[in-house]
DNA sequence: CGCGTTGCTGCAATCGACTGCACAATCCGC
DNA sequence: GCGGATTGTGCAGTCGATTGCAGCAACGCG
């Protein structure tokens, strides 16, 4: 016999298959009388029996299963999140189903659709822009969701973020005390939220701080990558813009300016100081390992999947928010200028 | 109306439901009068109808999944396997479970049971140890399952590896162009197959070459992280062997080496060359960039998919291992002896 | 014209677990 | 010792899709 079913334990305990039911769902095991609770309790066990989540989902339209919409599993900063998140999801009986948008929009919608399909029970979204039609639809039409890392702009959605003002903050600081007055920021795309919120937060901490707040000191790259990070640094330096630290907005745009600094043979820290953002693996590997703000992304996932179930269990539940603090992880990228 | 459901497509289009669950089947299609299952078809479409997984799963003792079986999300291998996997399994249809083992057996055997009732219709396991006894039960129960990266001993399953072998004769061999003689070896654990494979490789790499074949410059880490190869070649350096190269068993033990480097103020590549394995991402950001052998990751996972989703559509099909073709990506951690 | 095919469609059971309702058994108080 | 309240269990229908079997119509052939 292969697994046995609800209906063998009842047989094997002498009850009837619903008293079975009843018996084994703590919800409602005190309808049935405690002893023969027990005795069904036992012969399940005994019999190694597993209740069969696809027909328990078919009648309860519950299918254990949330949604992770993410960009790209590749991109180092998801998979702690993604652990985070199964780490939080599994004790709790659900399990993620990961999909890749690639920040394509016809790929985000086609992957959702097919979550939908498979009945999922809500979604944990990473790969949010500002503007984002399709989670607004979703929203409407009572879709549980989560969002990590970013924030759409009016959706009243629950969201997990890290503290990404705190963190400029902290960057443009440690600059500052090292003697850092030509601070140039290198932000994310503008189109996402994490990007504006950081390019504002850096030019409030700048001006905070007395120090120049120049807009030739400023350059927004396209995509959050290595190739934008170094075509945005280029298009400063050929400006003719004169800086000793810049501060850019993830670790990728950062390494951009690694490659810049090599082409040009600009020396790093002494010619120019570089912070990142995020703390990637392996960044305390390069040369001159990277200074750089420190994401708490396990524990930003764990987060949100609370949350997520939160909603799940109370749709009506109001939607909060929260902000992660950071933590500057110093290195050899910084120091003093000349 | 929530999604339309196959009776209600059915209604729309005046035909019994299971006219319309024939005229939707490709499979079953040809049962059907060409006119209806076209009129079926459009209603559905109109409806915007898609399949209950979830209903169809339980009639059909099918889930549209398969688990993913793997260490840790978190070491940068395992993400491009991933999305590989995924490649090949949407378009078909299917979806994957992620679940991460930590290597503790325990957890693994609690993940698999998990998915296992939670239907999957098979695996595909990143974490086989040499000896591994829970796969071998599995196995004999008829589970449909494909192996990644690794092939454990004395089992027949269908599995996609590296051709480490070939790899680690690239790097020999480039190292002997070079013309180092003396190379060390710090070998993976010797309970993976990979870490075993690939030693007995270098072994044969280096008496084919005629270099020097002495067994003082093996060692062998315990695990496959940057600690223990930096323990590993520590060892080494006290016993006070003497050589000009070094072929580590992955990249993350040859991240080790460049601790110890640090360390120790050996300059690399003038005093020792290194050559890692695996082509993880920002290798190229290290200083100095790590020669490395480069693993078509996502290839294996794409392979590894096809193979599971065959083995599925067919239990009976023999199983295949297939040794997919490895590249040297030489960059600044090899130079010649000094 | 009658009988047997063929082709298409409908009926109803099924997968495994859940649940509203009815009914039986027990218990209580008076 | 009887009516009514209180448990505890069983019955049967349900979720949505699939599928073996039966039935019906049209058609061909003798």
């Amino acid at each position: 016999m292969q697994t046995p079913t609800l209906r063998d334990v009842a047989d094997a305990a002498g009850v009837h298959p619903a008293t079975a039911s009843r018996a084994l769902n703590p919800a409602t095991r005190g309808l049935v009388n405690a002893d023969t609770a027990r005795r069904v309790i036992k012969v399940a066990e005994s019999l190694g029996y597993r209740p069969n989540p696809i027909a328990r989902g078919l009648k309860t339209a519950k299918s254990g299963t949330v949604g992770l919409v993410i960009p790209d599993l590749t991109n180092p900063l998801f998979p702690p999140i993604v652990r985070g998140i199964e780490a939080v999801l599994e004790p709790a009986g659900y399990s993620g189903l990961v999909v890749n948008t690639d920040n394509d929009p016809h790929r985000e919608q086609a992957q959702i659709e097919s979550l939908r399909s498979r009945q999922v029970e809500g979604f944990i979204v990473a790969t949010a822009l500002l503007d984002h039609p399709l989670l607004a639809r979703l929203q409407q039409e009572g879709v549980v969701m989560v969002m990590v890392n970013r924030r759409p702009d009016g959706l009243d959605v629950p969201s997990i973020t890290p503290d990404d003002a705190t963190g400029i903050e902290l960057a443009v600081q440690h600059l500052a005390d090292l003697g850092h007055t030509r601070i140039a920021h290198l932000a994310g795309p503008a189109n996402t939220s994490t990007g504006v919120v950081r390019a504002r937060a850096f030019r409030n901490a700048v001006r905070d701080r007395g120090l120049d707040d120049d807009p030739s000191l400023l350059a927004t790259c396209r995509y959050w990558t290595e190739d934008s990070g170094a075509t945005a640094l280029r298009t400063l330096l050929d400006a003719g813009a004169e800086f000793t630290a810049v501060v850019a907005g993830n670790d990728l745009i950062a390494l951009g300016c690694y490659d810049v600094f090599a082409e040009r043979s600009i020396e790093c820290p002494r010619d120019i100081s570089v912070v990142g953002f995020n703390d990637m693996p392996f960044l305390d590997k390069l040369r001159p390992p990277l200074t750089t703000v420190a994401v708490p992304h396990q524990q930003i996932g764990a987060e949100a999947a609370r949350m997520l179930l939160d909603a799940i269990a109370d749709p009506t539940r109001p939607s909060r928010s929260v902000l992660l603090p950071l933590s500057l992880v110093v290195r050899g990228s910084t120091a003093a200028p000349r």
